[in-house]
DNA sequence: CCCTGATTCGC
DNA sequence: GCGAATCAGG
């Protein structure tokens, strides 16, 4: 593989948007992680900083002519806040419900989470078979308690708690090839059509 | 162990 | 210019 024009416009606009150089890598394909942090730096395009600013790095001492320096350090704040999750692909999963955020000034904000299952999938209500049921309670007394960004391809994702607490993590035991969750989560995340055969509204 | 980017250096 | 090997870190 080599770097064609179009390749190297998905490496810019992928590195652009902080996706890690093996994310990159994978997307491109043909190429590891280090030839595209090797092509990174070539094109010059290492520090994530935004462009407009060239001016004084931090060499030598301050001038400090006159008197007073107003202010010590600015530090702006700079982080463009690239979105941590890239791909939406993932096949069907739970959707921790990001959070309405709504509710502008309604008196006390008192019942946001209606503790219905627009939540987690929690499986209770379902008809899951009891030893997944029971697998996935005991599975989770063992999670890893991932935060989001901790995720990786191969840590389940399944969430537990209320993200509306502090009590809210992902499983982050190690998930089955190819799929979001690990095992005891997979036996319920994934079931048959069949067995859904839902209850006529 | 998983992962990240940075650097080196023979090709 | 390229990227594997290596380094330094989380």
């Amino acid at each position: 593989m080599s770097w064609t024009d179009e390749r190297v416009e998905t490496l810019k606009r992928m590195w652009a948007e902080g996706q890690s150089a093996s994310q990159i890598a994978k997307e491109l394909g043909g190429v590891t992680r280090n030839a595209v942090i090797g092509k990174v730096h070539r094109l010059g395009l290492s520090n994530r900083a935004e462009e407009g600013a060239d001016p004084a790095p931090e060499p030598v001492a301050k001038p400090a002519v006159t008197a007073a320096p107003p202010a010590p350090e600015p530090k702006p704040a700079p982080e463009p806040a690239p979105a941590p999750e890239p791909k939406p692909a993932a096949a069907a999963a739970p959707a921790p419900a990001p959070e309405p955020a709504p509710q502008p000034a309604s008196f006390n904000r008192r019942p946001i989470v209606p503790a219905g299952q627009p939540l987690p999938p929690q499986p209770s209500a379902n008809e899951i078979s009891p030893e997944a049921l029971a697998s996935v309670r005991e599975v989770e007394k063992r999670a890893r308690k991932l935060t989001l960004m901790e995720l990786t391809e191969r840590t389940c994702k399944w969430p537990i708690g209320d993200p509306a607490t502090d009590k809210f993590w992902f499983c982050g035991l190690p998930s089955m090839p190819g799929k979001p969750y690990c095992e005891a989560h997979v036996g319920v995340a994934f079931q048959p059509m069949s067995s859904r055969r839902d209850r006529r509204r």
